[in-house]
DNA sequence: TCGTAGATTTACCAATTGGTAAAAAACGGA
DNA sequence: TCCGTTTTTTACCAATTGGTAAATCTACGA
C-alpha cells in the first residue's frame, strides 16, 4: 500500500508516479477533468489501469495532485517580483517571465485554464488560500510604486489580470493563434509587443 | 424526421431546438465537449434524451450547430470596425464591443475557449474560412493606420491577440477574478483600464 | 370528428467508464 | 538462495455513456 506517510518511496514509485503525473498533464490539459479518462491516462503512462489505481486512489486524486504541483510553479514568477527593485523593470521582468511559462509550460497552462473555465471545482480553496494572499500582497507593492509617482496610475487589479490574460493566451489559445500567424516566432514578436505595451502604459 | 432541408419548421420544433441549444450551451461551455452528456443536455433542457435525438443526429451536431452560430456572433463586432472611422476611436470601440459580450454572454466566451484549448477538433476550419480572411482585412486596415502616422507602430497582430485575450478573459476566468475581487464591480474598472491601456499603447 | 403526420415516451443495447479482488510476478535484503 | 514485500496483471463489476426501435400520444387540417 502507498500511503501518503510512507517513509521512502522506492525508486519505481518515483518513477511511476511521475510517469502518471506526466501523462494525466497530457490528457487533463487536453480535455478537461471530465473528459478525461483512466484509460487515456493508463496507455499514455505506459502502464495498465489497476496499476495507475495502485499509486493513486483515484482519477480525482490525481488531477488534484497536479493541481497542487502547478499552483507553486504558478505563483512562482508573482512571488519573484521584487518590491525594492526598479520598478518597470521588475513588472517587464513579471511579464516575461510568465511568457517564458506559457512557451516552455502549454499543458500546465492549459490545465490552469481547464480548470478556472470549469468554475475552479477542485481548486477553488488553493485560489483563496494561496493566490489570493501574493495576489494582495502584491498589489500593495506596486500601489506603492505608484503612489511613490515611480509608475503611472493604473488599477492594479486589473493590471495584473491585463499581464495573466495577454501572456497566458498564446499557450492556451495557441491552436487560433496557429492558424492566424502560420509559420511566424509568434513568441519574439509577443515579447516585444508585450513590453511596448507595458512600458506604454505605465510610463509617466 | 427533421431533415436540415425540411420545409417550415413547426412552432414546436422552434421551441424545442432553441430549447436545446440553449441547454448544450450551458453544458458544453462548463464542461467541454467530452465531459458533456447528452443526458445532462436534456435534463437542463427539460426533454428526454431520445426527445432531443429526435431534433439532432447526435452529440457531436449539437455542439457543432451551437459553434457555427456563435462564429457569427463572435465575428460580429471586428466586422463592425470601420476602416473610414476615427483609428483610435474605432479600436476602443472594438475593445469596449468586446468586452461587453465578455459580460453579456459569458457561456458563448467559454465554449469558445474550450473549443479553442482543446486544439479546435471541431472548429479548426471555420478559423481557416471565417476567421482568418477578417483577421487578415482588419490587420490591413489597422496598418493603414499605423502606415499615415495615425496611431503608433505596434505589430497589429499582436495587438488584436492582445484585445482578444485582455476581454475574454473577463468572461473565462471569471471563477478566479471573483476570489481576488469579490463584490467589487470588475467591468467597470476593466473598462476603464483596458481603455487606457490601448490609449497609452496607441497613441503617438 | 377523424386520420395522419409530427412529437414523445418506453424499453432497450453495446461500449465505455471508474474502480476492485485476487492471483501472479518481480524485487531486494538476509 | 530463500522469503517476505512490492509491483503488476488478469479477470471482473456496476454505473454511465451515446444511441436505437418501436409503441404511443398529440396536434391539427380536411
Amino acid at each position: 500500500m502507498s500511503d501518503t506517510l510512507d517513509k521512502k518511496p522506492s525508486r519505481i514509485q518515483l518513477r511511476n508516479r511521475r510517469r502518471i503525473m506526466d501523462a494525466a498533464l497530457d490528457v487533463f490539459s487536453q480535455h478537461g477533468y471530465r473528459g478525461a479518462t483512466l484509460d487515456q491516462i493508463a496507455i499514455t503512462a505506459g502502464l495498465s489501469k489497476p496499476n495507475i489505481l495502485y499509486y493513486f486512489a483515484g482519477k480525482e486524486e490525481i488531477h488534484v495532485t497536479l493541481l497542487s504541483q502547478l499552483m507553486e510553479t504558478w505563483l512562482d514568477p508573482l512571488i519573484e517580483m521584487d518590491a525594492d527593485g526598479d520598478p518597470l523593470g521588475e513588472i517587464l521582468a513579471y511579464v516575461q517571465r510568465k511568457l517564458d511559462m506559457s512557451r516552455d509550460l502549454p499543458r500546465e497552462s492549459r490545465l490552469f485554464a481547464n480548470e478556472i473555465l470549469q468554475g475552479a471545482p477542485r481548486m477553488g480553496a488553493h485560489l483563496q488560500s494561496d493566490l489570493k494572499p501574493l495576489f494582495d500582497e502584491k498589489c500593495a507593492v506596486i500601489q506603492g510604486w505608484m503612489n511613490r509617482g515611480q509608475l503611472a496610475q493604473v488599477n492594479v487589479h486589473h493590471l495584473i489580470f491585463s499581464i495573466w490574460s495577454t501572456t497566458q493566451h498564446y499557450a492556451d489559445f495557441e491552436a487560433q493563434i496557429s492558424v492566424l500567424e502560420p509559420g511566424k516566432d509568434t513568441y519574439t514578436d509577443a515579447t516585444q509587443t508585450l513590453k511596448q505595451m507595458f512600458t506604454a502604459l505605465l510610463t509617466l
